[in-house]
DNA sequence: GAAGAAACTTATCGCGCGTAAAATTTCTAT
DNA sequence: ATAGAAATTTTACGCGCGATAAGTTTCTTC
């Protein structure tokens, strides 16, 4: 770290005493160049503190190597916590992730797909919002930046998806759920993304096959304040009468954890201790939900299973050249974390 | 939309009868050029959907628009919210807000800042992890780099600081809890950034001016897993004969938020509605600390007003060409929560 | 040690834009 | 109407790098 400082790429060309072409060929790829020379540059690297432009570089390179993330909502530590998993394998491979939060919002999600095609990024990791409304202008984004969606899908869009099978984890919350007790019914809000209608579904059919009737409540709430929906959804039901079971299957884990707290405030027990409490269990196994008074049972997502396969695929579907043979949808099981809750 | 793609500021230029100098003038700024021209470009606009290439736009300027926002671990909601709230500010003054989250991590923090070097931000704001090590480093890029901190602070470090007042929101939530109930004992974990150590200062001092002995609890914990630290912490301290008082102040909500799962845990009812029940208490009202079971009685910390405020004084600096006269620091008041748990 | 392959050097162009100076047009105020 | 100010156009250059082609050196292999 001394000697004057350098300016560009041509300069530190001159002190490393290798030509610029061969520098720059070091720069994009170190093991594309000879031991020897890049022994010398690397020496040189180490007296002189010398980074290239990464805007020339961007500006002329065919693929910059920008990974663009974005999740719907980075408030909701499940996602954020997605985000980092991404963020450590893309920056492994010598990729730069930007991330990028839609904060519930349409608007703010498409603002987000247009800066995406300003920063020309290598491939996008997307986990949309999921309302109908946006499917063409996303299915637009996805044809022209090679994509890949996670968490929530959309039919047909994107050259692959990886999340959760709630065809399989919602099945298993609901054996359990009956073996242990009493059927549950199933406490929802309407859908912000398809996850939400998948699993309702799915539960309807496991109980059906089980030989229960299924009960669905469905409380109002348009936000992404899971927590405060089912909080105030829970006090509505639990006053009016309480559900038809004494064992509700919510959703997700943040309208548990809302529930929870109604249950709280209105002196109603919750847990499987006993027999007389109402069980609540969710989905999802939220960073949170092992700290709730009671621990909350659930389904855990294969967080890490999800982010890795995701980015293991976008660098596939990269080095494909933006296109996989056909579209590829990849769905882990989910695991019974059995807590107090239920 | 019709026409020929547009490939660069020139054809656009061309297709919208202005010349190239002033078609780039008001990409910089819409307001620098006259009425009329303006018009004309947005009319050519709406036809073809040009947009600049940032690569070769940043490449060019001396400051380019990018603000760069580094949260220590961006899991927490309560970091969530206030980035969330500084994207907003930052796209609303026409920047583009680059988010990044050092995950807990010193040595991400400093990649960070490579990176952030790199960007050439016309301004970055930090909250640093604040371990003591980094501070030569966070001192080094604050000069190169205009710099707002946030959050934690770093004495002398940076061009303002804008944080709560600690000084201020402990003294007030421990008079409030000496005025209902017994004196709260203080419990903490091994200081991950500074406030940890100002918010026990400031529990010692106020105690001592309300004529108690200050009890301070300590735990082990040296990751941001605060939750997990809070419930391994308070099973341990709870299991071997509890705290001192039946009052525990907590140096954050999150580790309240263990606290009270570790209580519940071991079936010792919290809440101020016995007096045989444990008083817990916490600090920042985080976004989940009023769905616990108690709600958690907290002191809130003015998330806007400290992202709006912090967007403002970097703005100013940005504008007074990355220094201000001398360092400004401001702390916003807490404001005291009232809820069941203490 | 010779021949071929691989890596390097030299020279040159292009990318899309910012910026500056000078010449020209358009606006504002009296 | 006219002078002066303000905005725009013209012209020209520069930024830092990627990419390519042709010539040169270094390495590998037998």
């Amino acid at each position: 770290m001394d000697g004057p400082k350098i300016r560009n790429m041509q300069e530190f060309a001159d002190v490393s005493g290798i030509s610029r072409p061969t520098v720059s060929k070091y720069f994009n790829d170190p093991n594309s160049v000879r031991r020897t020379t890049r022994a010398r540059i690397e020496a040189a690297l180490e007296r002189y503190d010398y980074r290239p432009n990464i805007y020339a570089m961007n500006q002329n390179r065919r693929l910059t190597k920008t990974i663009g993330i974005v999740v719907p909502y980075l408030s909701d530590p499940f996602f954020a916590e997605i985000a980092r998993n991404i963020e450590r394998r893309c920056l492994g491979k010598g990729f730069w992730p930007v991330l990028f939060s839609s904060h519930g919002e349409e608007k703010l999600e498409q603002d987000i797909l247009d800066s995406l095609r300003s920063l020309k990024p290598a491939g996008v990791l997307l986990a949309p919002l999921g309302r109908r409304s946006a499917k063409r202008e996303i299915e637009k984004f996805c044809k022209e930046v090679p994509t890949v969606l996670f968490d929530s899908n959309i039919d047909g869009v994107g050259e692959a998806f990886i999340g959760s099978d709630n065809a399989q984890s919602i099945p298993l919350i609901v054996e359990y759920l009956c073996r242990t007790g009493s059927p549950p019914c199933f406490f929802e809000m309407p859908p912000v993304n398809p996850n939400a209608n998948k699993r309702r579904n799915a539960f309807v059919s496991a109980m059906q096959r089980l030989g229960h009737d299924p009960q669905v409540v469905r409380i109002e709430g348009k936000t992404w304040d899971f927590e405060q929906i089912g909080f105030d959804g829970g006090l509505d039901v639990l006053g009016k009468g309480g559900f038809a079971t004494n064992t509700v299957l919510c959703s997700n884990d943040r309208l548990a954890i809302g529930l929870i707290a109604a249950a709280y405030e209105l002196r109603i027990p919750v847990g499987r201790e006993d027999a007389s409490h109402i069980r609540i269990a969710g989905h999802d196994d939220h960073p949170f939900s092992r700290f709730t008074s009671p621990p909350l049972t659930t389904v855990a997502q294969d967080y890490a299973a999800i982010s890795n396969k995701s980015v293991e695929v976008l660098f596939n579907l990269i080095e494909a050249d933006g296109r996989l043979g056909q579209r590829e949808e990849t769905l882990f099981d989910g695991r019974l974390v059995m807590r107090a809750s239920a």
